[in-house]
DNA sequence: AGATCGCCCTGCTTGC
DNA sequence: TGCAAGCAGGGCGATC
């Protein structure tokens, strides 16, 4: 699934083979994908007719295309299974195809929103004037993000009665970190995903910061290479790092660090998988 | 207001 | 073989 590396590598390809252009016409062929436009399909249609597309540009997993002169961007976020495509006209429509933009020029290309689950979408929002969608407002920074405060983060932390696993997944905390990210990072740190926030010193919270920028700018660097074409590059799965995993999805297979086999919980209608070893939970609260 | 829970959705896997 | 349950899970609104 799609987090932070996987919508950067779009982010990339769109850059490349969509910006400039300038949408002639859009076709929406699922309603759900376009829910959080609430003025429905044939308004989200006329206001992409004829905007040029500026540079593409991202907040941890939500992306969007600003639409030149216009204040408003396109906002799209991938959701569980979320893909941008650029297609050349003709090719076969794929199975879960929810929208297709035609551009005014003689490039031979198409962008589509391809989306099994329909948890992503597309949607058009005024822009504010920090460059932001409006709806994004409240979407920390990303920990890519050259501006991502790092003392904000921790005092945020150790404020908060939560885990470090649930803060991670707080995207007005830190974005762009997901379930498989979130365990990389954790085991790198040889922190339990159910340790209180309040008891981060500040060197184990810039320790493990340092590991969510690793794993996913090794992430990042792979999932590169893999674009190289009309393919914007998402494809719903972790891609050429799934090799590279220390910890998600790993249930029983030992630790890399000291073979103990790993573990899956159940937490919070999903899993974490950790090391027992490695990653001690915390001494329960009296 | 911060923390928690349930829901949205579909395809693959598992179990009876 | 067939069907149902389980699982994947980001984000958001409702609730406490």
């Amino acid at each position: 699934m799609p987090e932070l590396p996987e919508v950067e590598v779009v982010r990339r390809g769109l850059e490349r083979w969509v910006g400039g252009r300038t949408v002639a016409e859009t076709e929406v062929l699922h309603p759900r994908a376009i829910r959080r436009h609430l003025a429905g399909a044939a308004d989200f249609a006329d206001r992409l007719r004829g905007a040029r597309v500026g540079t593409p540009r991202r907040r941890g997993k939500y992306l969007w295309l600003p639409l030149e002169g216009t204040g408003h961007c396109v906002l799209a976020h991938l959701g569980m299974s979320g893909q941008l495509l650029v297609q050349p006209h003709g090719a076969p429509d794929e199975k879960h195809l929810r929208v297709r933009v035609r551009f005014a020029d003689t490039e031979g290309t198409e962008l589509r929103f391809v989306d099994q689950r329909t948890f992503g979408g597309l949607s058009l929002h005024p822009v504010t004037p920090d460059g932001l969608p409006d709806v994004v407002a409240h979407i920390a920074r990303d920990p890519l993000d050259p501006a991502f405060d790092e003392t904000a983060f921790h005092t945020a932390l150790r404020r908060r009665r939560s885990t470090v696993k649930r803060a991670l997944l707080d995207q007005s905390l830190i974005s762009g970190v997901g379930n498989i990210y979130a365990d990389e990072a954790l085991w790198r740190s040889r922190l339990h995903y159910d340790r209180p926030t309040a008891t981060l010193t500040r060197p184990r919270t810039t320790e493990l910061l340092g590991h969510v920028r690793d794993v996913m700018n090794a992430a990042l660097a792979v999932g590169g290479t893999s674009f190289d074409s009309l393919y914007v590059n998402v494809n719903g799965e972790s891609g050429y790092f799934e090799r590279s995993l220390d910890a998600y999805g790993r249930e029983g297979r030992p630790c890399r660090r000291c073979a103990t086999p790993l573990r899956r919980s159940p937490w919070m209608n999903r899993s974490s998988y950790f090391c027992p070893r490695c990653q001690r939970p915390p001494r329960p609260a009296r």
